[in-house]
DNA sequence: CTGAAAGCGCTTACAG
DNA sequence: CTGAAAGCGCTTACAG
């Protein structure tokens, strides 16, 4: 590996020259620059990053807390993958890495060690709970990061998320204009985030068009499929049972298209069904699952241009106002 | 941030003795360590990764090099969110980081310049093309690496994939049990790797069995739906049609199934459907597919296993035979 | 536009 | 068991 004071020396230089032609080249000459260029290719010179990173405290890493330990294993995100790639491009385009940090002891500063111990520029946030001591500590910390799907806000931190209570609002809309008047729910955690969001704009649309919600016709899932299936057969007993369902999560949405098949009900003839998230699932299921889909890669896009701005902006600016991301109905074969 | 230094002037010692009881507690005192520990504990000290990579050229860090960047978008891995939680695991055990790197101009050495600038201590590979000179070069330079469902080998260099023959053969063998004689098969693409593997393995099991396979039994598709339905069609329209097809992927065994509906064929009794992967959708989609399960955290912890082992080991030495995960049938509903 | 020099925060022979 | 010192490969004021 050649370094850069071999570099120097090749091309008689000083090493202080070297370091600007790869990192303010527009401050030295045409003619010294070319020549450095040129040998450093012939060499293969390639900068130490970590020499950079202990010089600059900048690390060109961002780092992603992505809370694998979940109690229940088996769990996946919706759309991690696509997440990751949008993600992961963007961020390429401004030269930053991802890096995955390892789970150790669940101590409440283990991420913020991360980041000092690694010069983390940024951090994004995954699948964390909102709860999480640790995460907490960070979003505190003035580190620059955003969260995604979970309302994290702190003095250089933000979130993106779609628009839950638009999508759950766009899941009622449809029902109501295919006519009914008796919807259920199936909800997410009532915790914050977008369970309780796509529950708010569910209740909120009814409302607008001063339909009426029975208590019972709420009944809270887990995001799988059984907790769907089961929450449908209770809706199912009712005295007045619904003729259709909003299932905040497409899991749920298979769960409830189950148990209405198991009571010999046809689907959407006796009981209409619309879900939330558009999982590949949702085109290949009979008849079709109606639902609503998400911006999945503008998850990522979003998250990395944040918090480039972030990185980019002095300490003291206030960080972006949370993201929105629009939602878009998918009809399908259930609704 | 405290440093080494300021550490070692709060409790009396020199920097090295602060280092050692980091790095080699065996070999101070116990009263001084303690001491040290104490200190650090109280005055927050966190050793800076970049300064101890800079001073011992190990990073620990693993790359992961993902070639998200496919010509065809939209494009999944079965499980790579399993593979991902299994590897991060399996590396935090051994303390290691896991750093997704970016995607930047495609030179061939693209890889090798991330892993020499950034002082990886391995590399894994996932979603590569076994042609991609930027692969090759990483695994021809000796640095450890380990490759999942790709046959890549090296002087430091091994990969990770499932039984593909054996799991085809699974497949053949219960077709035969359940009295098939005409069975087809929907194979991957034919460059090395999982769909070869497949297709062998098919060819074995019938073979074993004595059973003819006509040459326009076997159609090459492309992992996705469409050309699983596409394939099926062509199959149903021969002369003599199979009672049973092989489809290389779960996507393509689910076009198959589309494929067998369309034609008013009733699935398993006209035509028999098995896949392979055992994706979400197996399990849900009436009347549940039956498939080739993986191993799938199986991936993740081979792949940080193998290149522990080959960190850990001296420059010369071989590196681990390629690992070969066992698969299962699930028998489900269409075969 | 360029160079000499100090400094970033560690580790590790080498002595003792 | 411990310390002084050199070194890892960069960057960046400070001069010129």
């Amino acid at each position: 590996m050649a370094t850069i004071r071999e570099l120097a020396r090749h091309c008689g230089v000083s090493v202080a020259t070297v370091s600007r032609v790869f990192n303010t080249p527009e401050v030295v000459s045409r003619a010294t620059r070319q020549r450095v260029e040129a040998a450093a290719a012939e060499i293969g010179y390639l900068p130490n990053e970590s020499a950079r990173t202990l010089a600059t405290k900048k690390s060109n890493m961002i780092g992603l807390v992505w809370d694998t330990d979940h109690r229940r294993s088996g769990w996946r995100h919706p759309f991690l993958q696509e997440i990751l790639v949008a993600l992961k491009t963007a961020l390429s385009a401004h030269g930053l890495h991802l890096l995955l940090l390892a789970t150790g002891a669940d101590a409440p500063d283990r991420h913020l060690a991360a980041v000092r111990r690694h010069n983390l520029d940024g951090v994004v946030l995954i699948d964390n709970g909102s709860r999480d001591p640790a995460v907490l500590a960070l979003a505190d910390a003035g580190i620059p990061c955003v969260a995604l799907d979970l309302p994290l806000t702190g003095p250089c931190c933000t979130y993106v998320t779609s628009d839950n209570a638009g999508g759950a609002r766009q899941a009622v809309a449809h029902l109501l204009h295919r006519g009914h008047r008796r919807i259920a729910t199936i909800s997410g955690p009532s915790r914050p985030g977008p369970g309780a969001d796509r529950l708010a704009g569910f209740r909120a649309e009814l409302a607008a068009h001063g339909v009426p919600l029975p208590p019972d016709y709420v009944v809270e899932g887990d995001y799988y499929l059984d907790s769907g299936r089961a929450a449908t057969h209770r809706l199912l007993r009712l005295d007045t049972p619904p003729t259709a369902v909003f299932a905040a999560g497409d899991e749920m949405a298979v769960g409830a298209l189950q148990a209405a098949t198991d009571a010999g009900l046809r689907v959407p003839g006796d009981l209409a069904i619309v879900g939330f998230d558009d999982i590949e699932l949702a085109a290949l299921l009979p008849p079709g699952l109606t639902t609503i889909a998400q911006d999945r890669a503008g998850f990522g896009t979003a998250a990395a241009e944040a918090l480039i701005s972030m990185i980019q902006s002095s300490p003291d600016t206030a960080p972006p106002p949370p993201i929105t991301l629009p939602t878009r109905l998918v009809p399908r074969g259930t609704a």
